[in-house]
DNA sequence: GACAAAAAAGTAAGTACTCACTTTTTTATT
DNA sequence: AATAAAAAAGTGAGTACTTACTTTTTTGTC
């Protein structure tokens, strides 16, 4: 991965994930990232390809995310976790990435809430482990709920307060 | 509004809504309506004015939604009615609509998320009313939480399930 | 380590085509 | 025949992508 092919996947990443794929030309990318457009296609094919790239990547760090959740044995650790995910989970650093991820899903070639299951499962085991009596739904509850303040922060700008992460918590004991 | 004037619209909206709308160019929406592509410029003065009067009408039905909402006096109907808005509130004929305008909300051009500020105060008042300790974050919390049931009906296609709708006001002891 | 050969990285100027939008011509209505 | 609605036929600018070529980096041989 050389230098340009770095500040290619960079620049592309800044332009798709605030204007949007379609609305992105390869011109534009070429001239932000100060290399001639022929290189993107040397290196990545097509425009697509480039977004690809990035959907690749950023699959890598959803895994990265999940997997020491995943591992977890304590149900309330997990539940706590998960509330957590949109408070501490996003370094700054990534916040580009995330918006890209989350846009993409209204694009139904990259919408895959399928990859949400391992999740999904491992929290309704939480519940289940600690009784409640929907641990199905409240694990559907809770994902959700996760998903909508990663789109307050990464979309609207809002910025989450640390009260209402112990509003949450204390929606569940936590 | 002539004949194909609303033919124009409704093709428009279709196409928008599902490919979104730099994917989507003039002439496709001419042929696919059975009008010159000219016809499109006569009557909406360019493809921007054409969004803009799908979303003006969008505008319309939000308050058609809203106003029998903020004129309740009984906070346990404002929730059961918020709660319900997800499962009942849009019809099958206005999903394309809805679907556009929550695809919007990822361009910061159209999205304003103060819109929803009426609806956020009336839920305030309610939990307030019912003397729940954090009112504010719960109407933030229930809010959320319809908005992501809508996106999931309206993007991933999911069918909501009456038994959820039962979980979620059983949460607040409706 | 010097040096040629090969491969990879990079560029500028095109290609054919599509885009949003305009102008001109035809059709329908009164 | 006048007029407005619609279609048809443009337009320049911009699109993704290719081509022909140059520069830089890597590799193998002495």
């Amino acid at each position: 991965m050389t230098n340009k092919q770095e500040k290619i996947l960079e620049t592309a990443l800044d332009l798709f994930a605030n204007e949007g794929y379609n609305a992105v030309s390869t011109s534009k990318i070429a001239k932000q990232a100060g290399v001639s457009e022929g290189l993107i296609f040397r290196h990545f094919k097509n425009k697509k390809g480039l977004l690809d790239a990035l959907v690749k990547e950023a699959e890598v760090r959803i895994s990265v995310l999940l997997e020491p959740l995943l591992s977890l044995s304590d149900p309330k650790e997990v539940i706590r976790l998960v509330i957590n995910m949109p408070f501490e989970g996003i370094s700054a650093s990534e916040v580009q990435f995330w918006k890209l991820q989350f846009k993409l899903k209204w694009e139904a070639e990259y919408n895959k809430p399928e990859k949400m299951k391992p999740l999904l499962d491992k929290l309704t085991w939480a519940f289940q482990e600690l009784g409640y009596a929907a641990p199905e739904q409240e694990a559907y509850l809770l994902s959700q709920m996760t998903d909508t303040l990663v789109v307050s922060r990464l979309r609207d700008g809002v910025e989450l307060q640390e009260s209402y992460k112990e509003f949450l918590l204390s929606k569940y004991g936590l």
